[in-house]
Parts: structure tokens; C-alpha cells; sequence
DNA sequence: ACATTATATAACCGATCAGCTAAGCACTGA
DNA sequence: TCAGTGCTTAGCTGATCGGTTATATAATGT
């Protein structure tokens, strides 16, 4: 039906907390992978297959240097998420309005039994 | 860690394409189990368990009429994953900005090749 | 009261997930 | 060339997920 990859990975990446921390990380800016494993209570093979998780989800980009795998946030996944958030949004407001004029309404006023679409 | 119940829920919620779906349905305004059941493949139980994720998660919310429990679109989750989003969105930002610092450097220039060939 | 309609709940199943440990690269430095 | 470091891959496990069918609940209409 509505095949978009790219959001059920950024969606299900998001979704999980330890994921969530290792981009708030980020956000300082490009941190190794032995740098983001540190603060959590987890294994690093663990944070190490996160970090796929958000690469394979458009959230995360990595360089090679050396034998450091250095992690960056990543602008590609952010856009397509913003947009399906921004069309709820706008829905949220539109229905809203809708609703406000349905209680205005002198049909509404007198009495509300049948409902029309 | 970063305990954030009502994110996990709703960034888990939005990670299925099935669930996505029916708030782009609910995009058009209410609708009622039935009706949002209608165009997928899968059975009411299904559905309706969908729905229950998207409340729970504070994406939809439900009214009582008759038989029926009409879903609409809610708030409720909405401000907040825009604020997450918005911060990693701003992280961008400001890093992309600290790189181009970084190439504009002096220091950075006299490291690199001359590429006016 | 009874059948019908609308939805929810229960019990089950296969798939995926997040964690672990152990082992396997691959690059660095002596 | 060999030890060490940084990270990934491979297998295992228990938990959660999304689907199913069967059944339960609850309001409606006759």
C-alpha cells in the first residue's frame, strides 16, 4: 500500500531510546563509535549495530579514518519525516477550524442528532 | 536513560506503514473502525489494534456514538516529536555551518590542494 | 426479547528485535 | 611481522510485534 522505506526505517529508529541518546550525542557534533558506546550500559557490539540502524535509516552518515568508524548526523531522513509531520499538522489545524465552525453553526446550536458527513 | 515514554510510542506507532496509513485516511477528517478497516487487506481485530497503538501513543483520539467509536486525529504527540525533530534539525545546522567554517579556514586552506586546474 | 451491527478481547503463531558473548577483520605502531 | 586497538559479524536467546480466528461485549432496530 504505502511503500516508503525510508520512513518506517527513520520511524523505527527513532522509536527506540539508546537510539535517540546516540543522536542527542551527536548533535555536539562527530563522535566515534567507542566515544557513543561509553555512556550507555550496553555492550559496544549492541551500540554498533544501532548505529547501522541509523545509517541504514538516513540518520546517521560515517567516514572511515583509520580504524575509526566516526559518526555525524545525516540531513537526508530528517526531510521526508518533517513532511509527514507537517501534513498532520496542517490536518490537525484544517480540522480544527472545521470543528470550530461546526459548534458555530446555528444547525449545531439547535440540536445534534444526525450526524452528515 | 532518557525515559521518554510518550516518544517511544509515538515514533514506534508511525513506524508502521499500516498505521501511517489510516492517519492519512483520518487526514480527511473522522472516521469509524469499520470504515478505516475498509480499504486494507487485514481483519477489524487487526485494525483495531492499530488504533489502540495510535491512541495509546496520543496520535489519534476517540469519541463514543452509538455502536461506533469515531477516531480523529489528535495533538497530543505531535508537539513533542516536532520538538525532537526540530533540535536534530537545528544540530544540522549549526554543525553544516561549523564545516563550512572549517573549509573557509585559513588554516584548513594552506592544507589543501589548489584546485584551479 | 432477539437478531444485527460495530467493535474489543483472547489465545495463538511466525517474524523481527535488542541484548549478549565470541570470533573475525583491518588498520596502527613498534 | 606481530601485538593491540577499533569496530563489525555471527550465532544465540527472550521479548515484542503484527497477523490470524474465535469469542465477547454493547448498542440498535424490530
Amino acid at each position: 500500500m504505502s511503500a516508503a522505506p525510508r520512513l518506517d526505517a527513520a520511524f523505527a529508529a527513532l522509536a527506540d531510546p539508546t537510539r535517540r541518546a546516540i543522536l542527542v550525542r551527536l548533535v555536539e557534533g562527530e563522535a566515534t563509535v567507542g566515544e557513543l558506546a561509553e555512556p550507555f550500559a550496553i555492550s559496544q557490539p549492541a551500540v554498533s549495530r544501532h548505529l547501522k540502524v541509523l545509517e541504514g535509516a538516513g540518520l546517521i552518515e560515517r567516514r572511515v579514518d583509520g580504524t575509526k568508524r566516526p559518526c555525524r548526523l545525516a540531513p537526508a531522513a530528517l526531510t521526508e519525516l518533517d513532511a509527514y509531520l507537517a501534513m498532520l499538522r496542517k490536518a490537525l489545524e484544517t480540522n480544527y477550524q472545521r470543528l470550530d465552525q461546526l459548534l458555530a453553526s446555528p444547525t449545531f446550536a439547535t440540536k445534534q442528532k444526525d450526524e452528515t458527513t
